[in-house]
DNA sequence: TAGATTGTTAATCGATTAACAATC
DNA sequence: TAGATTGTTAATCGATTAACAATC
């Protein structure tokens, strides 16, 4: 449905207003803000249930939980990384699984310097233990950061594992590619694809240029 | 248009079988692996011209390049990158810009710790050096890996020294927010959102559940 | 020639927009 | 009450799928 990728949108807007201090929203504002019509956010939030008040709009607080909860925020997933390399050492440093929806409870690795080395409070562990890990504390999702290479092979290690969610920045398909085994397993995967996003850009800046 | 979007995926996939030293493909072939219907791909295809042959399929190496050059992959766009912080250092690190149409020409930051080293053979600039940079380089397009907070002021100025293109990293939708001055510059900004993303993979699993 | 597979048209499906009555 | 703005239906638009004739 295309509403749902709409969502993480919306909830960052409105998430932005809640702390701006901004009370109430009509759907004629937002659509300005956001660059859509307001005819389709009625339609969207609608499809959710009426979150809206005739004359009055919407009210930011209360829309931007009702999102949040549709989205799943609140319902304490765990989340595993593995591979502390680049992108893994930035996103341990800089992101906040914890505005997102996930605790992140481990971090892996292989490299002897990287293991037991902490960022950010959280100890960097050996993959080694990865499977007794896993069997005790049965994370939700992974965040997949490891070469391309290792990528697949370790999609399935974690798929057998009982992990639920990938998500996956190893600039490769997961999902087409353990077609099969990941739909046995009913893992869902999302993948992060920076090349597709840098083409796209391209594309745009050439259809410029005339 | 939608058929845009799923460019860079169709040029990744034929880039795999390229190198994995695949002739030909059908939209059959492509379409199980790809996940899509036939239809759908020689639909696509034929928005950009006949790349097929009727009973043999395409050719991959012929329809890889169409594809890249549709996207303007060819088009030695250059790039530079600002703040090498732990995103901008894994870009700067792993990222192969060059396979994505652009060369990498400077890297900036204000960090006195930071400037003068080298990542990858490229050496780290003081920003302020910044705006000379541009007016003789004039870069086509900037990666924006600076904080969330300084992201629009830095924006604006790279607008100013008429870059074409913002790649950026910043977790805010910087078209929305700069409207009218981006729109004045002619700016095309691509926004990756990690949050977005993360927040889809939470409503995914969730959904799942029951 | 026979088989395969494209290019292309027509049919279907879904998503977006417009309009307006309901109602705060 | 009057004004504003939602919820919701109907109309439009675009994108996907199905079908098949063209042709390699």
């Amino acid at each position: 449905m295309a509403v749902v990728r709409r969502l993480p949108r919306y909830y960052r807007y409105l998430d932005d207003l809640y702390h701006a201090g901004v009370l109430r929203i009509s759907s004629k504002l937002l659509a300005e803000r956001m660059d859509l019509t307001a005819s389709q956010i009625r339609q969207d939030f609608n499809n959710f249930g009426g979150f809206g008040q005739q004359g009055y709009g919407y009210n930011v607080e209360h829309l931007r939980r009702e999102i949040g909860s549709i989205l799943g925020l609140n319902n304490n997933h765990t989340a595993i990384l593995i591979g502390v390399g680049n992108i893994g050492h930035a996103l341990l440093a800089n992101f906040t699984f914890e505005r997102h929806g996930f605790t992140l409870t481990a971090a892996f690795d292989t490299k002897p310097e990287l293991i037991g080395t902490q960022i950010r409070g959280l100890t960097i562990l050996d993959v080694a233990g990865l499977d007794d890990f896993c069997k005790d504390k049965t994370p939700d999702i992974a965040v997949l950061t490891v070469p391309r290479s290792v990528a697949p092979s370790m999609a399935s290690r974690l798929a057998l594992l009982g992990v639920r969610g990938l998500w996956n920045f190893a600039n490769i398909d997961l999902d087409t590619q353990l077609h099969g085994e990941m739909a046995r397993q009913k893992v869902t995967v999302e993948n992060v694809h920076f090349s597709d996003s840098l083409m796209t850009l391209c594309y745009r800046i050439g259809a410029k240029k005339d």
